[in-house]
DNA sequence: TTTTTTTACGCAATCGTTCCCGGTAACGTT
DNA sequence: AACGTTACCGGGAACGATTGCGTAAAAAAA
């Protein structure tokens, strides 16, 4: 099954020119006459002609298609990064391969692999959770391969990295739950080695130390695989809830271990905010019809997509080698709602 | 910036041999010596060969990749459905290209531009809601280029469709509905000529017909971006509730209808389900985390993504033209949670 | 020993496109 | 008249890989 194009060289024998000179006429060299020009011209429109990607990827070398790796797409956050990513690529002409690597490290190479050997021009990607191993990423820069990180990046490699200030989000969020009474905060993590949880966790427990609440590292639970699976996030709530002195609160550093921690609170019957309050990063524009509502840290998605994407191109199509790397750093939003507001201080604030 | 890449030709000319030799070598043809192979193999091994798959692809008239063209990737359906086609292709070793219309006619005409002319090999899509003209699919099916149609079809055209079964699972939610106390049942449908809005709609008819209440042309409203403006799912509760004999439950016909119409019901202060029962189609797994927590008729995304794609695999690798097409119907689930129970019904259930 | 067969490899075309070289007119300069 | 310009166009070599065909040497058969 097969769909032939047409191809330069039926434009050529049924006007009897050379290959030459039709794809000079084509792309409007000087050298050619305007009557031939138009000729090609209106001809190639007419016969619906258009020229082979593939010939013209062989031919310069280049792919013009960008790869992404995700640990998923059914997730707001990184849906909305994806749909800022395409807008920018095909606005110049960029496909865009999107892969998954669903948390694991071996998928991650994986994919890389695939997708690098499907010569891509350059790659955007935010690591797994189960990756520390930077040695393919390094070997892959130090080939050439263009890359930009966002989200979950690597200190280690110098290239052009998309994050939101992470510790910032997360200090706020911390702040605003004691500013309203929450005193023993406990907090869900996603695994320890990424970028986004040690500077959200960092931004926490700034928090807490600025507010003179000693931290308390018993407090702190790791999701290694990211509230992937559900079971881990139920683990790292019950073990929270087995402390004698019970936290009052939950800050929880990913969409996914926002929603999961929700989940078992309602599944466990525990009230929330007033048995236990809850905040944390997610993306989802269902967060206000939940019950309670949540109050949360919100990332610019679609704009991290477009920044990512403008300059992994800049990388891609430089004459030159780049040097000078820049991490843009983006606000989040904290967005407060009912998860995180004991229904004694909305009475009193309505007094 | 590029990243050479290791070609047959340094390593023929670094053992010296001819390209042929080694290109035989490495497919492992009968008449290359054992020990020539063994040297051509390690040495490929060696300095980490992978044969250009743009080469391969001129040579071959193929691309190895897929197009996909969806309204959004962000949305819970098609993601999940996305994943299910990457499974499998990945796993055959196809690139996927992933495109979205955002239910305009003219940027899914684009985005078919842009992925045919980027040679694919094949196309996997969901109409958007403003599609009428399938003129331009036809002359792609005519010319050879094999396409799947999944969820929003289109029966003029032949070839493979993978959908639910939408009469059956209207009809179920309908019929649960009505079982439930509810007798004037509205629904918010979306845009007229889609196929899942036709099947979805015959259901709740013929649901209602079943029951012997009298279906009513006012009780039905078309969103013509299916949901993707919230105002017009907005005008359409409006206009509902300004009816003399106001509904008492709604039928929403798609994942972003369903979630608009909670959103507008809850912003009205209308409460859910005693003055409004709310269903609707939606594959969101917050769907139990919501207030309140919605009965829903779910798909089996994932499995529909899966099933494309193979049908989809078999068209392209088919080496003779396929007249013999198929339409696979999978069966939806209905999910009962809250949103459909009146809570005097929930109380006497109790006693 | 001669002929035939087998083995093992190279040459060159091919896929669609671009682009470096040439080449040939026509025209203008001296 | 001889030469230089300019305008216009074609030949053919790439890009990386596969593959039909040809063929030398080695092995087998006569």
């Amino acid at each position: 099954m097969k769909f032939e194009a047409v191809t330069i060289k039926d434009i050529a024998k049924a006007l009897g020119l050379s290959t030459s000179t039709v794809s000079r006429a084509l792309r409007d060299s000087y050298e050619i006459s305007p009557e031939t020009k138009k000729l090609v011209l209106e001809y190639a429109e007419k016969i619906n002609y258009h020229p082979n990607p593939i010939a013209l990827s062989l031919k310069e070398r280049r792919s013009r298609s960008i790869g992404v790796i995700v640990c998923e797409i059914a997730n707001s956050f990184f849906s909305q990064t994806i749909n800022g990513i395409e807008s920018i690529a095909y606005n110049n002409g960029y496909n865009v391969i999107i892969a998954q690597s669903r948390e694991s490290f071996e998928r991650e190479l994986m994919n890389l692999q695939f997708l690098t050997s499907r010569s891509i021009d350059g790659l955007i990607i935010s690591l797994s959770t189960e990756t520390e191993d930077f040695s393919y990423f390094k070997e892959l820069t130090q080939r050439g391969l263009p890359i930009v990180f966002f989200d979950r990046i690597v200190d280690e490699i110098n290239t052009h990295k998309v994050i939101v200030d992470n510790f910032k989000g997360a200090y706020d969020a911390t702040s605003h739950l004691i500013s309203n009474g929450y005193r023993r905060i406990a907090t869900v993590a996603n695994a320890e080695f990424l970028s986004i949880t040690k500077e959200r966790l960092a931004g926490y427990k700034a928090a807490l130390k600025d507010h003179r609440i000693p931290d308390n590292e018993s407090l702190i639970r790791y999701c290694h695989h990211g509230g992937m699976i559900l079971s881990e996030v139920e683990d790292a709530v019950n073990s929270l809830l087995k402390i004698k002195q019970k936290p009052d609160a939950i800050f929880a550093s990913s969409d996914k271990l926002t929603t999961g921690c929700l989940r078992i609170l309602k599944s466990k019957k525990i009230s929330v905010p007033d048995e236990m309050a809850l905040v944390g990063f997610s993306n989802t524009d269902l967060n206000e019809l939940l019950e309670p509502p949540l109050t949360v840290i919100r990332q610019p998605a679609f704009e991290m997509g477009e920044i990512a994407t403008t300059l992994l191109l800049q990388l891609i199509e430089s004459k030159r080698p780049v040097t000078d790397f820049e991490t843009k750093v983006l606000a989040s939003q904290l967005i407060i709602r009912q998860s995180s507001v004991k229904k004694k201080m909305k009475a009193k604030a309505l007094a």
